[in-house]
DNA sequence: AGTTGTCAAGCTAGT
DNA sequence: ACTAGCTTGACAACT
């Protein structure tokens, strides 16, 4: 099992990986300035990753404004920060790091609008485009939820069939859909995973607020099947509610004690592990200790 | 100098 | 019909 956790990391590396800016103040100049800021602020973060024997970890948004019209070109791009790409993808490999990425709530395959799906399509390309120019194989993954209902369940699921079966195989190969805490749960991801082949990626906190009353445990020997070898072993999103906070709200920091419950409950489960607490690298720091002395990592 | 509202994008559910 | 919330900091627009 490999374990990471997502995105910034200000706190314990002093740097953010996703900076960002207005797209009213948007000029060449800013774009590559935090780009390479995010970018280096990366290549840190991977350091940090490999010294602290964090092997999965979610690269967050780094190139403002990517999928939009007004980004300076992706070709650009890559040949102005070839060096940090070059570096960055190979830190990566050479340590066997797994990466994955989940491009938020504005990518929806299933949309019925012809602009939004477009511009979903266009975020998701970009997405793959990073992993490829990182040179990753196909165990890094982009993860989408399945998207709205729109009044039909039935029409929106087959909408993101037909939407995804469209795409190019470049970019079918680098999908994977998670179960979301509202809409579309691991049941329905189960079945789209069949009729699509593409994996699941199994988000727990979600599962324990949205699901068919199947466990946790009956899920994770389910997902296990959902998975081809070209696609690596499962990915699991792990995190709990916050006390006293909206309903699926992620925990600020973790427990230890409910991470020790989870832990030892799955315990034959294999599965590469993505936290998704509040402060990140923080709490992944404190699972990492723990899972050393019970012997799991 | 400090405080507050807004930011590319969509959707659902609650008022 | 309208909007909070999804993540959260940075910056612009105010007092």
């Amino acid at each position: 099992m490999k374990i990471g956790f997502v995105g910034s990391a200000n706190t314990t590396i002093n740097c953010r990986p996703d900076k960002s800016f207005r797209l009213a103040s948007y000029t060449k100049k800013k774009a590559l300035e935090i780009i390479e800021s995010n970018l280096t602020c990366i290549q840190k973060t991977i350091e940090f990753c490999i010294r602290n024997h964090f092997y999965f970890y979610r690269i967050a948004d780094f190139i403002p404004f990517f999928s939009h019209s007004i980004s300076i070109s992706w070709v650009q791009i890559e040949e102005i920060f070839s060096e940090l790409f070059l570096d960055i993808g190979k830190r990566i490999r050479n340590n066997d790091m797994r990466i994955s990425m989940h491009p938020g709530q504005y990518t929806i395959l299933n949309s019925p609008k012809e602009g939004v799906l477009n511009n979903s399509i266009k975020e998701l390309e970009a997405n793959v485009w990073i992993l490829d120019k990182l040179k990753l194989d196909h165990t890094a993954k982009v993860q989408i939820h399945v998207g709205g209902i729109y009044g039909n369940k039935e029409e929106a699921t087959l909408r993101f069939i037909k939407n995804f079966q469209r795409l190019p195989e470049f970019m079918k190969n680098r999908i994977v859909i998670e179960n979301d805490d509202r809409l579309f749960d691991f049941k329905d991801c189960t079945a789209l995973s069949k009729e699509l082949n593409i994996p699941v990626v199994f988000d727990v906190f979600h599962h324990t607020i949205k699901n068919n009353n199947e466990s946790t445990l009956e899920s994770l020997n389910i997902l296990g099947y959902l998975w081809d070898n070209k696609d690596g072993i499962p990915m699991v999103d792990w995190s709990y509610q916050e006390v006293d906070a909206r309903m699926g709200k992620n925990a600020n920091t973790i427990d230890l004690m409910l991470f020790k419950k989870f832990i030892t409950e799955i315990s034959d489960e294999d599965f590469d592990l993505m936290l998704e607490i509040r402060d990140k690298e923080k709490s992944a720091l404190q699972a990492a200790k723990l899972l050393r002395t019970l012997g799991r990592l």
